[in-house]
DNA sequence: AGCACGCCGACT
DNA sequence: GTCGGCGTGCTC
């Protein structure tokens, strides 16, 4: 009997370690291995940890192979998953061990098998018959008998531990042994959900048809706040739950995920299991074990769920799939999106894209026929945006040092009159964005990388977006040495909100501003206040963005538009139509569509007038024209490069000589891109620097990069990742 | 001569 | 990733 899945004690098999010397040979142990086996494998000195790759690779001297040490308590790998962390590496040219790494990152996954106790009712109820041995007995009933840990059985029934050590010598109770990790309760997808709208409905249908049907499908599925997308996609869960098959739901933050959590106990009558940084390490090794033996239904987590060991996943949802928490940019630069996409193929699966503003590239996928698309209409029937107007700079009398045009102070005024909130919108943190010599009108920059310093007036210096180094607000030119001659330019939030104070003096006005918070708590208490009336000028900046609704805001006033549309980033005006549909969105409240008002200079650029209509249709033939205005092919693909060294003039050097050798990305038709070398940042003490090339869509990019790389020594301390699709390209 | 340091290759 | 070997260059 052969089976391809296992092998025989003392055959040759090929191990992935975790260390970076990637597949080696090893003999199969005693009583033989399984493919996907996690195992301890002796390599050199030391024992390391590795996974049972497949047949060796033949190549190395049988006499000095070495079996392999003791198998790991874990399920092994599936085939797929096997396949999926073969791919990714493949794909995102990322050394295969770290994938392995980051796949079986799960605090004591090596330990050997450890038990807990566990008690559970064997015996007659106690001849001493207590209140508290009563409450132990009726609790253990109410979860089946047990089995139960002691101290959980305790907690549960209110009572001390004392009294289930009593029951256990009673006879009542008995202590056994149980396997340490638990699995997760079952989700019970009969139960029935919220009553959906008739637009709700079709939407879930929809899913839950393509689920039914099996095999891979990918859905773009788009809807605004409150639209229902959730209870939507919930339904496909549902479905997936009913066919036995495992679901994962990402999120892109830890914050967004409490509240989720509630949603899925509420539909589906327990708590799935829950996967981020925030998590116990005990809770994380039990999901991953449980992942792999079905012993969750659901989970719900971070990008980096997407790498647990999954038995038979059968739906991943990535959540607000625009954000750009889904791209890994660091150690493996992946983004998880589109690693999800290639998860759910690889599995048969389904995966579901949802978003009220689309990356460019799902929405390009979904228009092209790669993606199936679902529209939700808004909340309820309603228009999904404000009404829409632009107020254009050009013919408004601004006074130096302001920023709210007149046009927008008379619409502010009207809201308060009316007792309504109005939100000033300007994606600026700090006081003034640059600082100035008035004698040589040199710009204050950040020591350790090529950003200009932003003077935040509440901690009284300067700091740099980039890199977050800090230093005084200097009274002294450091260029020309002149005194007294700096002066902040542009305003920040805080600066809009002395206007505001100067202007409104008799507002409430509260800035939201993500720097102004020290704790995620402060900040919800800060929204709750506003949402309670507390405020009647909002000044935010992108963070408003997200999530929270302020019931009583009828207006929102964009203070530049124009930011963001022009630029090196090619995701700037992307990011500027998604930010200003999600801000927009903000206005309105029942019966009341709301009004949003953007300041511009350029009422007739493309975008502008894209985000005016919300037309995301055309937004992309503006953004297609853009590109193509700016050199490049309408269809590409983007890879960075991306070199990070502790000294600058190493990155820079070693960046030129990657440049002169760059012939196998010609021969592709590929090229390097961009203002060469492009900006330096400074990150955790080393230099970074980003190399950009274009390539065409069709194009075999990896090879390429590959022959590329290959040929060239790394300096001592030099590291090279490379990251696909790093934006989009059209 | 003796030692610290950094570079480089091996590790199955 | 980590270890050991080896060459360089400094100090006693």
């Amino acid at each position: 009997m052969t089976d391809p899945l296992h092998y025989a004690a003392g055959q040759r098999i090929g191990v992935l370690t975790t260390e970076p010397v990637g597949l080696l040979d090893y003999l199969a142990p005693e009583g033989g291995v399984a493919l996907g086996q996690l195992v301890v494998v002796p390599l050199g000195p030391r024992r390391v940890m590795g996974c049972v790759w497949g047949p060796g690779a033949g190549d190395f001297d049988a006499a000095r192979l070495r079996p392999v040490g003791r198998l790991i308590d874990a399920e092994p790998l599936a085939p797929s998953m096997i396949e999926f962390l073969n791919r990714t590496a493949e794909y995102t040219l990322t050394p295969l061990p770290h994938l392995l790494r980051m796949a079986t990152r799960a605090p004591g996954l090596a330990d050997p098998p450890a038990a807990r106790r566990v008690v559970h009712r064997t015996g007659d109820p106690p001849q001493r018959m207590t209140d508290a041995r009563a409450r132990i007995l009726d609790t253990l009933d109410e979860h089946g008998g047990g089995p139960l840990e002691p101290g959980e059985l305790a907690r549960l029934a209110g009572v001390g531990s004392s009294v289930v050590k009593g029951l256990i010598a009673a006879g009542t109770l008995t202590e056994t042994e149980a396997a340490r990790d638990a699995p997760f309760p079952r989700l019970d997808p009969g139960r029935p959900g919220k009553p959906l709208s008739p637009d709700q409905r079709a939407a879930a249908d929809s899913l839950a048809a393509a689920q039914r049907k099996g095999g891979f499908s990918a859905t773009l599925l788009r809807g605004v706040t409150g639209s229902g997308k959730t209870e939507a996609y919930l339904e496909a869960v549902a479905e997936c739950l009913r066919h036995g098959r495992q679901a994962l739901v990402m999120l892109p933050e830890i914050a967004l995920s409490a509240e989720f959590l509630d949603r899925v106990e509420a539909r589906f009558g327990a708590r799935p299991g829950e996967w981020h940084s925030g998590v116990t390490g005990a809770e994380r090794r039990r999901l991953w074990h449980m992942a792999g033996r079905h012993g969750v239904d659901l989970v719900v987590g971070a990008r980096s769920a997407l790498f647990l060991p999954f038995r038979d996943l059968g739906l991943i949802v990535v959540d607000e799939e625009h954000d750009s928490a889904y791209k890994q940019e660091d150690g493996v630069w992946y983004s998880a999106r589109d690693m999800a996409v290639l998860r759910a193929s690889i599995e048969g699966a389904q995966v579901v894209l949802a978003s009220a503003t689309p990356s460019l590239e799902s929405w390009v996928n979904a228009q092209t026929g790669k993606y199936e698309r679902l529209d939700l209409p808004s909340r309820h029937g309603t228009a999904e945006l404000p009404e829409m107007a632009a107020i254009d700079l050009r013919t408004e009398e601004m006074r130096p040092g302001t920023w709210i045009s007149p046009t927008l102070a008379r619409a502010v005024e009207a809201r308060l009159a009316r007792g309504e909130q109005s939100l000033l919108f300007l994606n600026r943190r700090g006081y003034a964005p640059v600082t100035v010599c008035r004698a040589c009108g040199a710009q204050v920059g950040c020591d350790d990388c090529d950003a200009r310093m932003v003077e935040h007036r509440v901690l009284n210096r300067l700091v740099c977006h980039q890199c977050g180094a800090t230093k005084p607000i200097p009274t002294v030119c450091p260029a020309c040495g002149v005194e007294g001659k700096m002066a902040p330019v542009g305003p920040g939030v805080e600066r809009l909100a002395e206007e505001v104070a100067a202007r409104f003096p008799n507002a409430r006005a509260a800035i939201l501003s993500s720097d102004l918070f020290s704790s995620a708590r402060a900040l919800k208490e800060a929204i709750a206040g506003i949402s309670a009336g507390e405020a009647d000028i909002i000044i935010g900046t992108q963070m408003v963005a997200k999530g929270h609704n302020f019931p009583n805001l009828t207006l929102v006033g964009v203070i530049d538009a124009d930011l963001g549309l022009q630029g090196a980033d090619l995701r700037a005006a992307e990011r500027s139509f998604q930010l200003m549909q999600q801000v927009a969105g903000r206005a309105g409240r029942a019966g009341d569509r709301g009004e949003a008002l953007l300041q511009t200079h350029q009422p007739d650029h493309p975008v502008i007038r894209a985000i005016l209509s919300g037309d995301e249709e055309a937004f992309w033939d503006a953004e297609a024209a853009a590109r193509s205005q700016a050199g490049m092919p309408p269809f590409g693909r983007l890879v960075g490069i991306i070199l990070s060294h502790p000294d600058l003039g190493a990155v820079t050097d070693f960046a030129r000589h990657l440049a002169g050798r760059a012939a196998p990305l010609a021969e592709i038709g590929a090229e390097l891109w961009g203002p060469a070398p492009a900006p330096i940042t400074r990150i955790r003490g080393r230099h970074r620097v980003r190399m950009l090339i274009r390539a065409p869509r069709q194009a075999p990019v990896q090879d390429a990069v590959r022959r590329w790389l290959s040929g060239v020594k790394l300096p001592t301390n030099m590291r090279l990742a490379v990251d696909i699709d790093p934006q989009s390209f059209l």
